[in-house]
DNA sequence: AAGTCGTGGGT
DNA sequence: TACCCAAGACT
């Protein structure tokens, strides 16, 4: 290994060699993902789509890869281009979403292609025409800008964040250190190849450099790893601890019509499940206790305690009872009936399928032709 | 600027 | 089991 000493020019040879390494090492060790072209045909010419780019960093925003590739191909499918989903109802953009999670990311994900269509000229193409965009912050701009435009930009993310703070043992916890993380990124971003750098970045914190467990001997970067010299690299990145979950109750009421059709709503747009589908609840707070039940069920009925289901949202637990009566065919103000055969395809967030399923199991699965 | 916003997989 | 946390954005 080469000695080094405190001059700035050798800082900065140290910092190229960081990426000299990772690069070599994703050339040979890259993911293969739908959604990215591989360095072999970058090397050939060939350039990513910047609206697959922008479509997988949006569904990729505090999401596993295994859970995005499905979702991403069904888009791809149905939109294959921006214009093609510029042209889309956001109600079949929220039904094609439901089930990823954070669904305001999929309001900001049409409004963007509107006004992306309406340019007329494609996705901005720096990191701050693409910044003043919904639903891309300084993340998804950044690795656009790198991915699909080639441009230095310096890409900090979860994964990056653990990387960095390893490789210079940062005691600061996280959400103080990002400055002085992304100083280090800075440093560190090559002038080609910028796109996967950032991408191998990422693989390595994904498959290499992982929260717990790093598989240290296999890193291409070990030699320059202050946390793995000094021999516990899980030690970092340091984080505040965290407070506690608060729980809450309440009761859902499942309403089937004679021909099997279930009672929907649409929530509000904006706020906890924005513009989803849900079935009638009681408040989340409410006590479920008889007369509670019975003052917030969508009819007087026959309603019977089919279970009760728990789901766990990023900032509180949720217990709901379920209720589950046949009525008949009125239509309360503001609701919908969905046949055995729509709701499938309906904007249901898992909470609603999991209550659903409580009361009529197998309702929400796709129905298969025979 | 700390809180809000989903879900599923790994350990 | 209970906890961690993932290619964060928005307010």
């Amino acid at each position: 290994m080469a000695p080094h000493d405190q001059t700035r020019k050798a800082v900065h040879r140290d910092s190229d060699d960081i990426a000299s390494r990772l690069l070599g090492w994703y050339d040979k060790h890259h993911r293969d993902l739908p959604w990215r072209v591989p360095p072999r045909e970058l090397a050939r010419g060939a350039r990513p789509d910047p609206y697959r780019v922008w479509l997988s960093e949006v569904m990729l925003q505090q999401t596993t890869v295994e859970a995005v590739k499905s979702y991403f191909r069904a888009f791809l499918e149905k939109w294959p281009t921006v214009d093609a989903l510029a042209a889309a109802q956001t109600e079949d953009v929220m039904k094609a979403w439901a089930g990823l999670g954070y669904y305001s990311r999929a309001r900001n994900l049409k409004a963007c292609a509107d006004i992306v269509a309406r340019r007329g000229d494609g996705f901005p193409d720096t990191e701050t025409g693409l910044r003043e965009l919904p639903g891309i912050g300084a993340y998804t701009a950044a690795a656009i800008a790198a991915i699909a435009f080639d441009r230095p930009a310096s890409v900090v993310d979860g994964n990056v964040e653990r990387v960095v703070s390893r490789l210079f043992s940062i005691a600061t916890p996280l959400t103080e250190a990002k400055g002085e993380i992304r100083v280090h990124v800075e440093r560190m971003v090559p002038a080609a190849r910028p796109g996967d750098f950032a991408q191998a970045m990422m693989d390595l914190g994904a498959t290499i450099c992982t929260p717990r467990r790093p598989r240290c001997m296999l890193c291409p970067l070990r030699e320059d790893c202050s946390a793995t010299v000094s021999g516990d690299p899980e030690r970092f990145p340091v984080r505040l601890p965290k407070g506690e979950k608060p729980s809450r109750r309440g009761a859902a009421f499942v309403a089937v019509r004679s021909d099997g059709a279930i009672l929907l709503r649409k929530r509000v747009e904006k706020g906890l499940l924005g513009g989803m589908t849900e079935v009638p609840t009681t408040s989340w707070t409410a006590r479920t206790d008889g007369a509670t039940t019975d003052a917030a069920a969508p009819f007087p009925g026959n309603w019977r305690l089919a279970g009760s289901i728990t789901h766990v949202f990023t900032h509180f637990a949720l217990e709901l009872d379920v209720f589950h009566a046949h009525v008949g065919g009125d239509t309360p103000a503001g609701h919908f009936w969905s046949t055995p055969a729509e709701i499938s395809g309906e904007a249901l967030p898992t909470v609603m399928k999991k209550v659903i399923e409580a009361a009529i199991p197998g309702a929400t699965k796709k129905q298969r032709p025979h």
